[in-house]
DNA sequence: CCAAAAAGCTAATGCCTCTAGGATCTCGGC
DNA sequence: GCCGAGATCCTAGAGGCATTAGCTTTTTGG
């Protein structure tokens, strides 16, 4: 009997499991499940992953990358409230777009899991800190206004993906205004308080 | 064989609920782990409840009602950056000493699931808004607002619970200069382009 | 062409949800 | 005091998922 192999890479592994998430939640991601998507035993992945554990936290790294992609590109050649309109437009539609990668992103992840990656992590962390450099901040502003962002954005997309908004009024509207809230508090960081 | 009764309650279950959840977090929270807490099968539990998701419902309501209660009580008296200061600081206070509750209230729930107790989640509202009120805000501005700050508070906690800020900057510095920031901002949140 | 590495498989264990149907306890009413 | 109804608990069992161990087959480099 002449079966071929399916040839399972990692890489293929994760990138279904970031179908699986956005087709039905980062907790779809699941070893069955993806064995079923590739004709395959559940034991039989883990010559590929770890765990799921492991699985998960190669998703996370990917919409990482993808996240630092788009909103790297989005942010090229901007500054001020270009920048921050830009990078917080292209950070909400990557979320909405991809809502079980973007869960996968918000998962608690140890540095040991990621052995040498942590690269994507750190570039994250650059892109917000040079769109805050364009308003002069320095530390300890810079670190303050940057957990003042991404809470911001990331509590929004949470909650929008959550059917948390539930008044009428449409959530890209409020999303606009509070932009604008948020780059007027940047702009005059220094000398609020 | 004099085998008595455990006793049990919707009411029990759920506050055993909420201590596993605080315990190891709110996927913790399983039929099987609260039957062993009460020494009866897991069986035995589908008298009371009708099933995990049921049970998840019920404790996200108690949290919600619980957060309500501190909350309130905080803003109780005060108005202006005092009410947003208590607010905030009640707001994380729970959040910290209770993450498995608190992840609970962050959970899609459907209308449908709550039968008669929605009033738990529509006075959730009626406090920020009220709050809001004190700046002198109305429609649209009020809803805007409320979302900023419902985003701003949820994502700073999540963050800071899933050990998203690394830096060595105590987090509640960053906390509390955030909230001068909000507090500016709502201020003049009229002005603003 | 062959041996070792790689990729799958079967078998098993353990944990979990949930349903069906049976036994037993409790309690209100006679 | 007795009894039936309903509430509460149990046993059995199906089915899903994660993970390990050990075996077989396929690939591939020398």
């Amino acid at each position: 009997m002449v079966r071929r192999r399916a040839g399972i890479t990692p890489e293929l592994l994760v990138r279904a499991a970031a179908e699986l998430a956005d087709e039905g939640g980062l907790d779809k991601v699941t070893v069955s499940a993806l064995a079923r998507r590739f004709g395959v035993k559940d034991a039989s992945l883990y010559s590929h992953i770890r765990n799921l554990r492991d699985l998960r936290v190669r998703l996370a790294l990917l919409a990482s990358a993808e996240m630092n992609d788009v909103i790297g590109a989005a942010v090229a050649g901007r500054s001020g409230k270009d920048a921050l309109v830009a990078f917080a437009g292209a950070y909400r539609d990557y979320a909405l777009a991809h809502p079980g990668r973007y869960a996968a992103t918000q998962q608690r992840i140890e540095p040991s899991e990621v052995a040498a990656d942590g690269s994507v992590l750190v570039r994250a962390v650059e892109l917000t800190y040079g769109m805050l450099r364009g308003y002069g901040l320095t530390e300890p502003d810079l670190t303050d206004a940057a957990r003042l962002l991404r809470a911001t954005f990331h509590g929004y997309i949470h909650l929008e993906l959550s059917g948390g908004f539930h008044h009428t009024r449409p959530v890209a509207a409020s999303w606009a205004r509070s932009l604008d809230a948020l780059h007027s508090t940047l702009e005059t960081w220094g000398n609020i308080r």
